[in-house]
DNA sequence: CTGAAAGCGCTAACAC
DNA sequence: GTGTTAGCGCTTTCAG
């Protein structure tokens, strides 16, 4: 059994008390004591127990990242683990453990954001893929314990939000493939409602707009950010419309971008050559697929380490919440052919 | 703040003890009384403190999963993200929570196994990503907290083991590309004193030997596992050998896979027309590339669920330390070209 | 500066 | 059956 506090007191001669004083840096000790203690504790390979810990002072410092959605999405969850990259990267560097707990929109009304807190001594926490008619996204807004969401928008007073200026990187994204004369531009489309799929949509609108071209339903595809309806959809397309009715595919996510491409490569089209694809996410994946997929990297995984920098700030009373808009990468690869070049 | 089991007691009209009793399925409680307490801690929300709980019984049911390993390994981490899944789908239907932590070597030096269990208030543990001489696997064996290693053998009195039968995989997969007229093969090796890769490389060194072939260190391309070395290594064997040296290129991965395509492609053949690639592990990766590769699935989100289920049967007593050796599954997809067939 | 003591929310003996 | 009570390991007054 591991050595308790009393163990710890015996051994240095002192009460228990000062042994917790010393081990909380407070100042009141004589640092020769301290010192003492501090050694003792060692020794005996002392570490306090943190139930106890929090079960007592009513608080505790436990950071814990919470993810929705896990189990309901693609089969590849590349983002949530680029996610817990960043955050673990920060834990490890600051010896800090994380605990993770997954839930979904059903948990949510099962068991409290509170509850889920208390139960689990839960001081700050970083949420992950919350929708926003999630039951936590209220829960939060009246919690007074410090968090952080990624990409969820919730307002709060004890509350951060780490986003990326998802409008702008799609307007990006969009104005590369018309500075490289693509003018035909097929939009591959993600969930309706999602609030990402709006923002990107107005990236997308601002680009065409300012360049003199009209966004029309026609050439939407919808999906639901899932690569099979990429596949169909982009299979349908050509259905009825005719081949050079477009030049380029402008897909909402990486994955659709994965589908476009293999749903172009059946139809007998080469990529970039007949027709150029961009995605978006930075997902590692695009990275292992032929061609390598131009896309905007969202930098997730910094955007983790952030978060959990930011609520570890908190937690410690040196940063105030606060929104974070993190920056963008456009990163170019090979995915899309530059149409003002001459063709030899 | 959360109702406590003094408020429900009050309520109640009865004493802590007697709800404790109540909450707890103790016997030795009058129907009627519990019925109205349990109607009480409804109304009120309660919800017991676990820690102060497991203070108190000095144990706890608290599952968790514990992954080495995470931050180190290559960038797109599939398998445990698959395993999570697994895992995660068993706490879903069984309504309990399971807490994830991440470690590595290092932090294993730093913090005993006993000592973040005694933390973190964890019954029993789910390890993943353990290396045979990782401070964590005495630990565990000397430990009488039961515990259930994925893809490592520990040996001790409340140790479980879910693997597969590497070897008897590894031998058919070899098995279905001399099946397929393959006697040329190249083995893309994995890290060296991997148990995993030695467990191939025997596998491998089976079917070879039954079918009257021989494993030459000429043909073996060493890798550290990582898709980089893969590519480099596929090269520099081209640069040392004729193009009909080979037919088939056997992976020890599916991104050792990746890569020899990859590389394979760079230097202008094509897959599986001049060479075949066959991978293993079943990552959903292996799907997104062109051509898709033929695999060995190792259902490693079964895995996941499957060891789940036994730790959570460990801890209620319902079932003994046990190895659990789950099925694999060859999956044919594109990659491997079947030489016996006529070619038109 | 340090000791003594109350109490965090709960379980588990032990009475009655 | 139910009340009472002694802790679990720790923090935090309050004395001195």
């Amino acid at each position: 059994m591991p050595a308790t506090i009393r163990d710890v007191a015996k051994a240095a001669g002192v009460t228990i008390g000062t042994v917790s004083r010393a081990l909380n840096n407070y100042s009141d000790v004589n640092c020769h004591t301290r010192e003492r203690i501090l050694r003792v504790a060692q020794e005996l390979g002392y570490r306090p127990n943190q139930m106890a810990r929090s079960l007592s002072s009513k608080h505790s410092k436990n950071i814990a990242l919470v993810l929705s959605g896990f189990l309901e999405d693609t089969m590849l969850n590349d983002f949530e683990t680029m996610l817990m990259k960043g955050i673990y990267q920060f834990a490890f560097e600051h010896g800090i453990d994380i605990a993770m707990y997954v839930i979904n929109s059903r948990t949510q009304k099962e068991k409290s954001y509170e509850q889920l807190c208390y139960e689990h001594n839960i001081a700050g926490a970083i949420l992950f893929g919350l929708k926003t008619n999630d039951p936590y996204c209220e829960a939060l807004a009246a919690s007074h314990r410090p968090c952080v969401t990624i990409d969820t928008e919730v307002r709060g007073p004890c509350i951060s939000n780490v986003t990326l200026d998802d409008v702008t990187a799609f307007d990006e994204l969009t104005q590369y493939l018309i500075d490289r004369g693509h003018r035909k531009i097929v939009l591959v489309h993600g969930r309706k409602n999602a609030m990402v799929s709006m923002e990107r949509l107005v990236g997308a609108y601002q680009a065409f707009t300012r360049n003199g071209l009209t966004l029309t339903h026609d050439s939407i595809i919808y999906t639901n950010f899932l690569r099979e309806e990429a596949v169909a959809g982009v299979g349908a397309y050509f259905r009825t419309h005719t081949p050079d009715s477009a030049t380029a595919f402008l897909c909402m996510s990486d994955m659709l971008a994965i589908g476009t491409i293999e749903a172009l490569k059946s139809l007998g089209y080469r990529v970039p050559d007949d027709y150029s694809v961009v995605g978006y996410d930075g997902l590692e994946v695009a990275n292992y697929t032929d061609p390598k997929i131009t896309t905007v990297d969202q930098n997730i995984k910094e955007k983790g380490y952030e978060a959990a920098h930011l609520l570890y700030d908190m937690l410690n009373g040196i940063r105030p919440a606060q929104k974070l808009v993190l920056p963008h990468t456009l990163v170019e690869r090979e995915s899309v052919k530059n149409l003002n070049e001459l063709s030899n």
